[in-house]
DNA sequence: GATGAATGAGGCTTCATTCAT
DNA sequence: GATGAATGAAGCCTCATTCAT
């Protein structure tokens, strides 16, 4: 039963006014203004998102799969990990801002919840495949796992408010740069801690 | 002026419980609970902070003050800016969290606030004597600028709910040393967008 | 001007509908629900009632003429008024729930609807008929009116929430028949108060 | 740990203005009616109860006390019991109107509310003292129990939209007088249906 | 005509802040 | 000064009603 095409409309509206507006000015913006933004009344807004975490949560699904989705090109066109890695993460990095902005008020309800759970999976699985990849290929140091290629990319790509916007928009290309020079083989120094291997917990 | 000894109690409880409340359960809890964990009333509290703001604001002064006072010590006492900076990121880990947390709450008033942007001067000159320090002694890459390292301290050290406490504490310096190592001098990666010489914006 | 035949069945499936739900769920539930539990759409349900008070009014219509015409079989088919007024207050247990719930929603509308105004004279008068001939017969006790009669039913048919609903179903009839024992003519109390002559007020 | 003089009073005119309002209009009453009612703000209100049915279930068990303790002067003062249930009934009318409307909102929730439940408790023990006393002496017939004669007032007691107040009024009195009547050792209709012997289901 | 999507007023509740005790 | 009760603006959400398909 697919929905009729000024629902489909008006679903895809609040996501894209939901996302602008909450990467703008951070998760207390109320719904009454995401409605606004997004030209339909609150009503509407609830109809197609029971409450404020199923909004979140339609959000965060959307940015995982088309992040999901551009990974999954990169694989397919790069020759090595480590180029489809960092192709990846350049190319994902607006849809990244989305997930770790979400990640904090989603984690925890992430293991009850098979939808969003699916797309973290498929998407962790891609990049442990890039991960391992580029590790057995001799790019990437031995010492670490997926889960803190997953992490450190989430927070490096976390809104930094106060910044001018063309400055912020750059920042998580350059960070993430940073530490991909870390990560690369020859890197000596010992990490403190064990190797993240979990993408959610 | 000085303040009544049982006030200055009084302040310092105060601070002590919302930080640790903020970092456990983020900036949504109510000041009733902060007074009631703090065993004061919300009179007193507010007496202390005549508003939210005022004991984010405190919070942060408080974090920054500390958080240089341990840097002064690292820089005195380790032979070179590298090692410098590497302890301090280190023992300063715990009070870099409360500044990252609070950060994007308080960013946009620094520039009209007058003590909390000295506190803040003080501490990116610090940081900045320690990094071009690096930079001279060839041991820190030339295309960064202390508002680089100190950006991804923020980022790195925020923090990642979900994820078992034991875990997660750990963190902040397993991924700075990551950043370490991809801020040695040897690292050959050109970034992408402007080093960043300010640390405000 | 008589309707459609499928607009008169889906006016009659709304009914039925809204009457079981009214009865098992009390007056809270959402036009949606009752829509849903008619097998139509919102839509349909607001062109055969404009509003959620028609709704109510033709649920009360239906009742009231369904009651009306059992009182003048039992009227006509008894011998004797008592039995007559039994009989009809028994039989008409069912639908008297629904009058009796629906009347705190309706009655200060009765005096302006005309429709409602006279299916009420006509059960009115109709129990008039039997409470004067059972007085006249002397089976009932004459300081009591036929509005007394009318609104003691009305009481002791009203729902009671939070019983199981083999025994709740039983208790108007029960109940009804210590009424009938107090409403004979050799009970010799003095009431307070005045018989009630009007039955909308 | 007492509380303090005002609040005391608020919370006195809280449940006074809330009675008053539910009985003359219905528990649909917004909220902030009941608190402009009551001399108070929402906050409040809120404070007091801490939500709808907090202040519902507020008024009930202040209402089932009061009633309680008027049966129990009742049942000492008059010689026979007979005398002191009617005494009991005609003198409670009031508060048993609170009671009766109270009840489809608050009857689910009595098993798994401690308080409640034993305030209900210690009124239905009185009243089947009385019933059991009044059916010993021969007054009362014997094929009823406590259950059916608090069902029974509970009905009597609603309120009855429409009517002139103080026709309203007095109809508890003059119906249960009916009832008393319809009780009375002497009455031989045989009842349909078990006697009740519970009061909350 | 039927359907169900859209609308937004209005109810419930929370919590930052003020103020009486 | 300290306390915690009172206040009410503002956010979340529901649902009666309207309207596009």
């Amino acid at each position: 039963m697919s929905m009729r095409a000024d629902a489909r409309r008006n679903r895809d509206q609040i996501l894209a006014a939901a996302r602008k507006i909450y990467l703008a000015e951070g998760f207390t913006v109320p719904m009454d203004e995401i409605a606004r933004a997004a030209g339909v009344g609150v009503g509407t807004l609830y109809r197609r998102f029971p409450d404020r975490d199923a909004l979140l949560r339609g959000l965060a699904i959307d940015a995982i799969q088309q992040v999901t989705a551009l990974g999954e090109i990169a694989w397919q066109e790069e020759r090595d990990a480590w180029s489809a890695l960092r192709r990846f993460v350049h190319e994902g990095s607006e849809l990244n801002r989305v997930v770790a902005a979400v990640r904090p008020h989603l984690i925890d309800a992430v293991p009850d919840d098979e939808e969003l759970f699916q797309a973290g999976v498929a998407w962790f699985e891609l990049l442990s495949r890039m991960v391992v990849a580029a590790q057995e290929a001799g790019d990437m140091r031995g010492d670490v796992a997926p889960g803190d290629v997953l992490l450190m990319l989430n927070l490096l790509t976390r809104p930094l408010a106060g910044l001018p916007a063309e400055l912020g928009a750059g920042l998580p290309d350059r960070f993430s740069d940073v530490m991909f020079d870390g990560l690369r083989a020859d890197s000596p120094t010992p990490l403190s801690g064990a190797p993240i291997t979990r993408w959610w917990a």
